[in-house]
DNA sequence: ATGTAC
């Protein structure tokens, strides 16, 4: 399965640091990029067989890209940045947002230190343990009363979250897009991907999804820090989740349906996973209506966890939480940028690729108009994550790393430790730790990914953006 | 990532 890897490894030239190019030839339509350094590209030579694929799709621009946390993903490498032309005939293709649509990261900064809270954190984590629902299959903070509700959740998001009571106004504009995507077509939405969703929402699912509690490590840009709500030693609260079944069913239907499609339409890809259709033709269009949905699921499954976290730590300490932004990181975007000197509608294809506006956008919230738009990092369990922003001139469509990518697999994870051993480092290491399995949490042992703190530096290097702070974890509550 | 396969 997966790539047809008839071609030997892809060629590539160093242009210059932290940017590498792989130059066109049939049947690519454009060059790729990557932004990597020589460590990180080495890792991920196999990939660039799949920076080479996406490069042939219909409509696209500029060049394939790929982030320097670059590994193999299913038609897309995860890491991978593509845009297509809308009336040029671009095409929209699920693989290029992934089965997790909408997975993201939400940051929300405490009105507490670490001092003040070192007290209260064991109350916090069992809080925190008890209410977030976390681990495979259902199980949510909400339960949705019926698919009337569950259609207004995919509409409206965030924004349906806070109508409900279950955050503020102030929340909605530290959200990308203010809290919903436009555009979502529940009916594009099976009944079988509405049947996985209805009892799944507010839970962070498994894997590497996480909610941490963590504290201002360093901070790099005193100024954009203060501007985002951030300081040193400051306490804050991190959540990695997606859209889970929901999003997972409508990926798997509508790669389906495309797959059936594109002989109609004579479009040919090399590789079955990069199934595709026109953004204007009613295959791409239902795509992206499922995908809204699922986005504005996933922003409200953020929301909803947010609360819950809220709760506890007003209770257990008397502190508010605010947010900071909340963003995806697996998402196709109609945006327009400038191609050959003139303004195009493209569909922006970010997959484990982090949109990072920069300071002046006009999209941006007032109070970071200065500051360019927060950037968040999500770390492997027990390390660091990062806060970065958008720097002016960034290429790859303002577009910058995700995360660490694996280098063991989950069964090497799980054969290097014992969940029970993992447990009690990282609480010797002053990490507590609250998880639904022991499997699933040795599987998410640090030594299974990449060093973050690389890809971060890589991706400032190559001129992506602007390290602002680094957190580190004191306790994790993991599916 | 995912009721870790239809």
């Amino acid at each position: 399965m997966g790539a047809t890897a008839a071609a030997a490894a892809a060629e590539y030239t160093e242009e210059s640091p932290y940017r590498f190019r792989i130059a066109r030839r049939d049947p690519m339509r454009v060059d790729g990029v990557v932004f990597a350094s020589r460590e990180l590209l080495r890792d991920a030579e196999r990939s660039l067989q799949q920076v080479v694929n996406v490069a042939t799709l219909p409509g696209i621009v500029g060049a394939s890209y790929a982030m320097p946390d670059i590994h193999w993903g299913y038609g897309f490498p995860i890491g991978g940045v593509a845009a297509t032309d809308v009336e040029a005939g671009g095409v929209v293709s699920p693989g290029g947002v992934g089965f997790d649509i909408s997975c993201g990261v939400r940051l929300l900064a405490a009105d507490l230190d670490r001092r003040g809270l070192a007290p209260e954190l064991g109350a916090v984590m069992d809080g925190l343990g008890e209410v977030i629902p976390r681990g495979a299959g259902p199980g949510g903070v909400w339960q949705v009363r019926g698919p009337a509700e569950l259609e207004k959740i995919m509409a409206g998001g965030s924004r349906y979250a806070v109508e409900q009571g279950h955050g503020d106004e102030r929340d909605l504009r530290r959200c990308e897009d203010g809290g919903a995507v436009a555009g979502a077509d529940p009916e594009q939405v099976s009944g079988r991907a509405r049947e996985r969703g209805l009892g799944q929402v507010g839970s962070l699912g498994s894997g590497n999804h996480f909610l941490e509690v963590q504290q201002v490590a360093e901070v790099y840009d005193d100024a954009v820090a203060r501007a985002f709500g951030l300081a040193a030693g400051q306490v804050c609260v991190m959540i990695h989740c997606g859209s889970r079944g929901l999003g997972h069913q409508i990926c798997s239907d509508h790669v389906r349906a495309m797959d059936r499609a594109m002989a109609r339409y004579g479009i040919t890809v090399p590789d079955r996973q990069l199934a595709c259709a026109p953004v204007d033709f009613p295959e791409g269009r239902a795509y992206l209506g499922a995908m809204a949905a699922a986005a504005n699921y996933g922003r409200a499954n953020r929301q909803l966890l947010a609360e819950a976290a809220r709760r506890i730590f007003r209770r257990e300490t008397g502190a508010r939480l605010s947010l900071v932004y909340d963003v995806s990181h697996n998402l196709a975007k109609t945006e327009e940028h400038p191609v050959d000197g003139e303004r195009r509608r493209l569909c922006v294809h970010r997959k484990g690729a982090t949109r990072a506006f920069p300071p002046g956008h006009p999209e941006l919230p007032e109070e970071l108009r200065d500051a360019g738009q927060p950037v968040l990092i999500p770390g492997t369990m027990g390390t660091s994550s990062h806060v970065l922003t958008g720097v002016p001139g960034g290429a790859a469509f303002h577009s910058t790393c995700h995360g660490a990518g694996r280098v063991m697999s989950r069964h090497q994870a799980a054969r290097a430790i014992g969940g029970r051993e993992l447990r009690a480092r990282l609480e010797s290491d002053g990490v507590a730790v609250r998880s639904a399995s022991w499997r699933g949490l040795a599987e998410e042992t640090p030594e299974a990914y990449k060093d973050v703190t690389e890809v971060v530096a890589a991706s400032e290097g190559a001129g992506l953006c602007r390290r602002v702070a680094r957190l580190i974890p004191l306790g994790v509550v993991k599916g």
